[in-house]
DNA sequence: TAGAGATTTAGATAATTGTTTAAATATCTA
DNA sequence: TAGATATTTAAACAATTATCTAAATCTCTA
């Protein structure tokens, strides 16, 4: 199974692309991210640790609050998935390899 | 909701992501696709029609046989998504707008 | 150290998704 | 046009996922 099984999990839940749409713009804690949304905190915390365990976002405790941000390693991983679908000439794993 | 949330779905699971792997070496019938999965030719159809609708493929007919290939101008799509997130700076569309 | 605030964990339930078998449809060819 | 091949559709079932309420954990401060 492909390591990147968990971040397609992960992106194909609407509630949790909009949490990564916002913590593009800013760090967030818990609280404030359950603010934006119609659901119960329970629920944005399961999506917060699916997205983490992802390895999409990372989460560091401060103080009372747990602030989360995204962690950009696995998006990059994304879209090279992405680019070698799109390229036409299939396989090629390195950028040398591209002639 | 999201335009892009049938492709987000339809690429959350391994079986259609398989598929598009094998749809970007060439275009393949339904029943070459199937030979490829332990699985029924019902289930590989079933993946087929969610990729459908996601616009990630085309199916056409040639006789007995229907064809799929992969419709690029979704992924396109993605890889902006993605590309938007890791960009630093939020909301730009355009690419003047990148300074 | 008791109480309050922020967040997660646990357990239950509902909704969605993936798989199967059986039947239907479409096309080719003898 | 009957039979064979390719594929899809339908209906049932199983597995996974999303959501909720209630309880637990962690941290700060009076």
């Amino acid at each position: 199974m492909s390591l990147l099984n968990m971040p397609f999990k992960a992106l194909s839940d609407p509630t949790r692309r909009k949490i990564i749409q916002m913590l593009k713009e800013r760090d967030m804690t818990a609280g404030e991210i359950a603010e934006q949304f119609d659901m119960t905190k329970p629920s944005i915390s399961h999506h917060l640790n699916i997205l983490k365990h992802a390895e999409l976002v990372i989460d560091e405790r401060k103080g009372q609050n747990i602030y989360y941000s995204l962690n950009t390693t696995v998006f990059q991983e994304l879209i090279n998935w992405f680019f070698n679908i799109t390229d036409k000439r299939g396989g090629s794993k390195s950028e040398e390899d591209r002639i």
